[in-house]
DNA sequence: TATTGGCACTCAGAGAGTCCGAGTGCTAAA
DNA sequence: TTTAGCACTCGGACTCTCTGAGTGCCAATA
């Protein structure tokens, strides 16, 4: 369908405009590549391509410049994933070396990731997944508030407020954890609803009403914030790429600061071809990221926890350096995790 | 020394210049103010400020720019501190009904106040002060680190990672944390001291060493890491505010997302007058900062833990508006805080 | 049929020139 | 001390022109 050739012309006018950020011409194009033919040969490929609309001009006596579905094609065909170069790798063992608890490791990766593709990077915090229960701390806070710590094994710590609806009797509640602590510690987190089951046999009907309250929210922990949290780091690479976003990065950074955003967008991104999740353009569902691409792969917290990593920049990136970039990192991560 | 009208040209300029974005001329602040002197008679004032280096003048034939001096001069003697009308009121109730724990609290704050003020926002985490220990967990990570968990009666939770340097004996950490749980349980955070101190008498060497390393890193976080954490909203503000940054709204990017830098500037700023400390443009130390002005206020956990909150934005903010908001956010807090 | 050289055409962007008017400083009079 | 008047300045907006990279098309060629 797509001649060879043709390829290797869209292959070179992205490579040229990731790397110049000037629309590239059929002229500059057989002088920089050794295509064999002539520039007006190359200007009928290109007249091929814009009607495929791989590339597009911007204005008539311009050069063209690759579209987002374009740079689809190139990543998805023509684009190899380049190894990181031993600069690159001694800076991820350089930076991870040392990595202490879950939250100081995903807050290196996160900056080791921006550094290595000057994008903005996020790492999603891993799910609960296999991960068994340490310790479970009761706090009594307001009248009828407790203050709930959930300890894993993993050193994740989850935290939540649970709304008694009656006054709190401490030392019930000090009763009470010891009991869920007796029942559910070390217990892996899947098990924890059936061990908590008939823990309010015995008890009055108003102390069995708070264990039920609390159990619900024990198990809402353990069940459903899986996924909820995601770092961020190198926002300011968006100000320095500016010109790559027409209009503003406004739109762009008002995207990455809302969570909830993110989470659907990361949420949305199956890993594909070569462990990668990949969104050009206006492949976002979301508007402001119109001009931006997502490059996401997936990664392992002790062999079952698994969450997502990623970084976001104009459309008009460096592919095959971010892909291989957050490949590396997803790997290196899912490695000091493991132990 | 300075003249009351000449004061009054210094408001009416910063007045005017912050609502215009334009610089501000002799006839326009005639028309706009009622001065009751000529155009001429200004501009005499107007050269007299100049010559005080509190207005300037971008190209001879252009009107006048406050400098950082000159918003100091305003903010300390002729802005009034503009109550917050009914309807930011009403956010401010909205926003923080129902607010849970500590962390979800000061979420909601800081977004809270960056939707007041249209600028960045940034809460500090409470120092330590005089909470005290609720619970004290260890868990054992790799061969020789351990994790070491506290949570306060406040609500906060601090982990940190000890390197052992010798392998874990998982009984022994077991033992250890009763032991020490049943020394600090309920103490007062500044009395963690001296209740450790004896603790490793009759252990074997072993033992001993490794207990003095744990109870080294308790201290450590209880007394250390009091101020450790800022968290931010409103970063997008700055991207809409961009023709107010000369340059790139990068620097002012990088130097937010520096903890670090943050931290360090918050920690130099005393509260002063008003309740409110500010640092105006060059007054701050970062060189990043250069075109930024920052507004802070300090809030209270409980009574004792204190800790700050503010905004970051253009040297071209709305001074009036923003260190009320700024005030008010404050003052909810504490009151928030205080149950 | 695919490729090529040639050629007329297009058009954004850079540079030069002009003009306008808001704003200034100065001076002399009130 | 204030004011009116006036000459002067100069950034920004506007127009005009020119340039050259780049295009599409066509007829000749392999």
């Amino acid at each position: 369908m797509i001649p060879d050739r043709s390829l290797e012309v869209l292959r070179a006018i992205v490579q040229d405009y990731i790397a110049s950020k000037e629309p590239v011409g059929s002229k500059s194009l057989v002088e920089r590549h050794a295509f064999g033919v002539s520039a007006a040969t190359i200007r009928n490929d290109m007249a091929f391509l814009e009607e495929e609309e791989l590339i597009h001009a911007p204005h008539t006596s311009a050069g063209r410049v690759p579209t987002d579905k374009g740079y689809r094609l190139f990543v998805d065909r023509l684009s190899e994933v380049k190894p990181l170069n031993s600069a690159e790798r001694q800076a991820i063992e350089n930076f991870m070396v040392g990595s202490a608890d879950l939250d100081e490791t995903l807050g290196r990766t996160v900056r080791l990731l921006s550094q290595l593709t000057n994008q903005v990077a996020m790492v999603q915090y891993p799910t609960l997944g296999k991960a068994s229960v340490r310790h479970l701390e009761l706090i009594p806070a307001a009248d009828t508030r407790v203050l709930m710590v959930l300890i894993t094994n993993s050193g994740r710590i989850q935290q939540h407020v649970v709304e008694l609806g009656v006054n709190v009797d401490e030392s019930f509640i000090s009763d009470l954890r010891q009991k869920l602590n007796s029942l559910i510690a070390g217990v892996s987190l899947v098990d924890v609803k059936s061990k908590v089951k008939s823990i309010s046999t015995g008890m009055t009907a108003e102390q069995s009403k708070i264990t039920l309250v609390i159990v619900k929210n024990l198990l809402e922990q353990v069940d459903a914030n899986r996924q909820e949290k995601i770092i961020l780091s190198g926002t300011s690479n968006l100000a320095k790429r500016e010109e790559d976003f027409p209009g503003s990065i406004s739109p762009v950074l008002e995207a990455i600061e809302e969570q909830v955003v993110l989470l659907k967008l990361i949420g949305e991104m199956q890993t594909e071809q070569h462990g990668v999740s990949l969104r050009i353009g206006r492949e976002n569902s979301f508007e402001g990221l119109a001009n931006a691409s997502v490059v996401v792969s997936g990664y392992e917290n002790q062999g079952s926890e698994i969450a997502k990593l990623g970084v976001i920049g104009p459309t008009r990136m460096d592919y095959s350096t971010n892909i291989s970039a957050v490949l590396a990192v997803a790997r290196y991560l899912t490695k000091t995790l493991g132990n």
